[in-house]
This record gives structure tokens, C-alpha cells and sequence, in this order.
DNA sequence: TATATTTACTTAATCGTTTACGTAAATACC
DNA sequence: GGTATTTACGTAAACGATTAAGTAAATATA
């Protein structure tokens, strides 16, 4: 079947392509009557506007492109729903890209979008980037981007994150208060702005409490579940080892619990545990774990809210350029012994 | 910074755009010193074609649309993974839609997908999809379509699916191997072939151990997660109560396991539990649960594949048109009592 | 040497939509 | 009744890349 477009409309109805064009978007210099048998027939023919064409020549994609990391993480697949959710309403399309934690992905894929790809881009940093070229690449086209989760500072049109210093003071704090005297760090990427909040977080609870931050309780861990897993279970098997333990990402909680049970620790007797997690099923682990909760819908949707304004050009305050939005600290089991 | 287009290559080597155009795609009437001046001006100036403009004049996109229920599911956040890897690979761009499991969405989102926008299609159809005529609109128009996890069977270009029945097949002999008596059967939609297969696999095995299937074990499901924790703890306080539970869906899961704990009955010893599910930390669930876990990476990978295949126009063999991949049993506690 | 072929380009049309500009007819205004 | 304005459409150029067809010069062939 051969797609009909405008000419076809144009052929059949005696009438112009631009006449077409104009009775569909409701050009006032189109005649009521006009306009009515071009709807009519064009929704009869089940015409579709060719979206390249239009993209062309308005040099206007109604397309925007989100690049993550990866989709594994429970954060990003909720954050994707976000997006979706206003993309869909605002008539935009989206463009998912994946970076696998590689800087050089995230550089090439960021390339392909300079020339009119995509109106905006959505993007949360991988662990790896430092250089900002790419970023400013973008810019210099003229394309907005905003940054959400992982960001690089005001370079951007707009950044949406939590409250990843107090959420980790707070988490810590609960620990102290738990009766911890020696707490882990398991971190997965230093380079990462996002990392060094949850780190910093940690470290100034555990000054204001008058504990000294040791070296060995920061642990550094990689991309391989089975790897942390054992990377973990030395660090438990340590003599001084740590009575409680942070994680800073969602995906070293399942190595992490796997560890405990190697090293034949049980939590919260022997050691308590609480994690950043946006997990559907945090409530069923063995224990309950206690999580820092981030609003992982809403960023998505805050994000692209504020990307598709700076698409069209409407200003976007200081107070609204970096969003900060509240976590949520869920205590269970894992680090209190209440029966949650 | 203006974008510079061939024009501007053009221009600045005293070429024509006709001459860049194909010393860029390395047409054999180019002389092979052009060709080089071509490539390192375009190189030096970063020129990137557009996008748009190819996509017009070949009238091919690069890209293929993914339409999914959504993504808060494990099973589609590691499906979009092994989209990505292949679609990646070969060039392509992906663009992903959710339905939100609402068939007028599914519906409107293929409309808009009929006039060039993509290359092709990768579906996993709502619960709620019965008509296929969205469906046979996108053939129509010539746009090849693939089926992943949720099909609708002989109408699209290929299929990729799990062996739903075997699995749930086996899934219910384990039980029954554990001594269960009265299983129950949690689902999700009836519509879906899915759901049908796995609840056929579930019925053949009771039938086959000479237990009747009783319709007070068959639960309807709903999209809420709090309504199907009550659902299901009402039935679990029947006096008949099931001995053994199936979760046909993963995101029935926490629901079940906070049922359970409601009406204080404790896997495995009063009632045993599996799932169909994907979940990455099935193993430190409280208890671990038994899992059937689909190859959910490799589906998408291979669905991406097969879809690839077809919009190159290779023929697709009638043993490739439908792809079944194994799917794996994992048993852990829930069911056995066995200390995994 | 005259003709045929090859080489290396250019010209111009095309993809489908949009829009600045032009224009003829209808209507309004003085 | 003659000019000005409005109405309702058409013409044609543009968006940027691609390619069929054309062409001039260089080279090969007889």
C-alpha cells in the first residue's frame, strides 16, 4: 500500500499542497469549508504526517534523547516512566541510549545528536566521565540538555537530583544511633558527583559524632556482581571488621547480602546494613533492608518537564535551574531490629 | 555555532554537494584525492550528516521503535538492554514507547509510527490487546513488526518467546514434588497468550498428576500492588486455603510475600511459593524465592536481531519466524525448604 | 587522427512538508 | 464607480542529503 501524503490529498480534493498543509495546522487564511473536507478526507485516508520531512524542514524533531547508563538499575527503568509520562504528553518521542558506564559511548552517542536528532537530551552521566567537551559540544549546537541523577554542574540547562548529602548523613546517622562503631562505605565510582555527595555525606556524620572516617571502610567496588560479591566477603572476614555498611548503589545489595551469608554474619545481629535502593521489593528481603529512597518517577518527569521548557525556549529561573528533590529514608529490618 | 551541512564543505573546497555527498559515501567516481580532502575537511569541521534530510531522501530511519507495557518490570528493563546492544551494532536508534498496558495507547503510538518514522517495530502487546488491526496497519504500510514475550502468533514478521508452557509445566510438578496439594494460580491478564500458556502449563501439570483444578485457585490480578496484597491475603484466609502458590508475574511478588505475612502463614513451611520472574535479587528474598527466569537480555537481543533481518529485506526462515529460548527453573527456598 | 571510452566532476530533481510571497476574485469604503 | 482591503487560494522556494543524468576533459582504441 502506497502511504498517501499531502500531494495525494491535494490530487484528489483539486486543491494544493499548501492549502493542505495550511487547512491542517488551521491556517486563518483557509476557508471553514476548505478545512473541513481536508480533515475529512485526510482522516478517512488515514493520512500521517511524514516526520522527517516535517522535522526538516522546521529543523524541530519533537524528539529527545535519554542517555543513561544502563537500564538494570530499578532507578533508571522508574526514571524512563517519568520521562515517558511527559514526553507522551507533550507530543515528544524518545530516544533511549545506553552508555554502559563508557565514557566513549557517551561521547559518541552524544556526537550522532548534534545535527538535529533531537530537540533536547536527558542525560545521566556514566561513572567514567570526567571531560565535559562532549557536553559543551551540545550547547554550541544549541541543543539543550539537562542532566538528572548523575550530573555535572552548571553546564547544563537544568539539573535534577536528590538530596544525596542528606540522605547519606542521615543513613549514617541511623547507624550511629543503631549503636554502629565502625560503618563501610561501598562505593562503585569516585569520579562520580552523585558518589562524592554519599561519600561526603558519610563522612561528615561520622565526624559530627566524633568518629574518625578509616581508610579501610571505604570500599571501592567494580562491575561484576560475582566479583563484589567476594571483594565484600574479604572485607568481612577482616578482624576488624565493620559492624555496619552502607550501600551506595542498589546493585551491590544483592553481593552484599550474598557476602553476609558466606561470611555467616547475620543481620542485624552481627551487622547492620542500609542501602541507596529504589527496589520494589525491599520490604521481602531477608531481612527488610532500610533504604534511601529516590523519587525516581519524578525526576524523570521533572527532568523532562524542564528540558522540554528550555526546547521552547521559555526562560528557566535560577531557583528552578537545579531541582533538588527529597529522598525518602525507610527504616527496616537490616539495620534495626524491628520487625518491618 | 551555525550547524555546517555539505554546503558548507562544499563551498569551502570548491566542490559540489553532489561531489561531497559521495566522496562521504565513497562512490567509486570520485577521484581517491577528494576523497581525502573530503573525509579531513569533514572531519576537521565535525560535520554530522542530517539526519532527517537522509531519512527523507532514502526513506529509511535507522531506527526502530520498541513499544512496551512499561518498564518497571525487571523482564523489559533487561529486554531494553539487548535491544540497545544489537540495535547499537548495527546503527540503529531506538525508540522507546510505553502503553502503560492501555490498548488505545498501544494503538495510537503504531498509528503514528506508520509514515517513516521507524524502520520497524518490536512489540510486547498489552494485556488488554485483542484486535489486531493496529497490527496489520503497520504491515499494511511495509514496516516490519516483531513480537517479543507477548505476542499475537502468525501475524508479525517474527516471534521471540519462552517456553511458557513447559515452564509453568514445570514449575507446578515442583510443587506437587514438594507435596503440595492445592496450588493457586496468580495472573495477571487473561487475554495474553502469555498468560494462557503459562496458565495451560500449570492446568496440564495438575491434570497429569490426577489433581482436578479447582477455579477458586485461579486468581485475577489487578494493576495495583496494595488492592492484590489484600486480594490475595482474602484468599489466603480461606478455609480451603492454597498449599502452594504460583506468581505468574513478577510484580506479584511483593504483594504475595506481604499476603502471606498478613495472614501469618511462613514460606515454605505452611505454604510454598514460586514465581515467574526476573528479579536480580531472587536469592535474598525472605525467603529465596524459586524462580522461573527468562532469558530476558537474549530476547531482546535476538528480537532486535530478527527485526533487523527484516527490515534488510533477508528472508527469514520459517524455523526463525518464531524463536523459542529457554527459560530456567531456579529453585531456592520458597518451594523446597532447601537452604539455597 | 578520428572516434570511443573512461574519469571526475556538476546540474538539477527528488524525498514530503512548510511558508513567504503572489494573485485573482470578492467585498468594503469613500 | 473607482480604489482599498480582505478572502482564499496557488506558486515556488526551502529544509539537507542523495542520485540519475549530463558534460567536459583525459585517455584509450582503431
Amino acid at each position: 500500500m502506497a502511504t498517501i501524503g499531502m500531494k495525494e490529498l491535494a490530487k484528489q480534493l483539486n486543491l494544493s499542497t499548501a492549502t493542505i498543509s495550511k487547512a491542517l495546522r488551521d491556517s486563518y487564511d483557509i476557508s471553514e469549508e476548505t478545512k473541513q473536507r481536508v480533515l475529512k478526507l485526510a482522516k478517512k485516508l488515514n493520512y500521517i504526517p511524514n516526520a522527517h520531512a516535517s522535522s526538516l524542514r522546521a529543523k524541530k524533531s519533537k524528539t529527545l534523547a535519554m542517555v543513561i547508563p544502563e537500564v538494570a538499575d530499578s532507578y533508571f527503568a522508574q526514571s524512563i516512566n517519568g520521562v515517558e509520562a511527559v514526553a507522551q504528553a507533550a507530543g515528544f518521542h524518545v530516544l533511549v541510549y545506553l552508555t554502559h558506564e563508557q565514557y566513549e559511548k557517551e561521547k559518541s552517542i552524544l556526537k550522532e545528536l548534534l545535527n538535529g536528532r533531537v530537540d533536547g537530551v536527558l542525560i545521566s552521566v556514566t561513572s567514567q566521565s570526567k571531560d565535559v567537551s562532549h557536553i559543551n559540544e551540545l550547547k554550541d549546537a544549541g541543543i539543550p540538555i539537562v542532566f538528572f541523577d548523575r550530573v555535572f554542574e552548571n553546564i547544563g540547562n537544568g539539573e535534577v537530583i536528590t538530596d544525596d548529602f542528606n540522605a547519606a548523613y542521615l543513613l549514617t546517622q541511623h547507624l550511629i544511633n543503631q549503636h554502629c562503631k565502625s560503618i563501610a562505605f561501598l562505593s562503585f565510582s569516585n569520579s562520580l558527583s552523585i558518589n562524592m555527595l554519599r561519600l561526603n555525606g558519610y563522612k561528615s556524620a561520622l565526624q559530627d559524632n566524633g568518629f574518625n572516617m578509616e581508610k579501610k571502610n571505604l570500599l571501592a567496588c567494580l562491575n561484576q556482581e560475582d566479583e563484589n560479591k567476594v571483594l565484600i566477603e574479604k572485607h568481612l572476614h577482616r578482624k576488624n571488621r565493620p559492624d555496619g555498611i552502607i550501600a551506595s548503589v542498589e546493585k551491590l545489595i544483592t553481593p552484599l547480602y550474598l557476602a553476609c551469608q558466606a561470611a555467616k554474619l547475620s543481620i542485624p545481629e552481627d551487622i547492620k546494613i542500609a542501602a541507596f535502593s529504589n527496589l520494589a521489593n525491599a520490604a521481602i528481603l531477608a531481612p527488610p533492608i532500610t533504604t534511601i529512597t529516590q523519587p525516581a518517577f519524578e525526576m524523570g518527569k521533572t527532568a523532562a518537564s524542564l528540558l522540554i521548557k528550555a526546547i521552547k525556549g521559555q526562560t528557566i529561573d535560577a531557583d528552578e535551574q537545579k531541582i533538588v528533590l527529597p529522598s525518602k529514608l525507610e527504616i527496616r529490618k537490616s539495620s534495626s531490629g524491628a520487625s518491618f
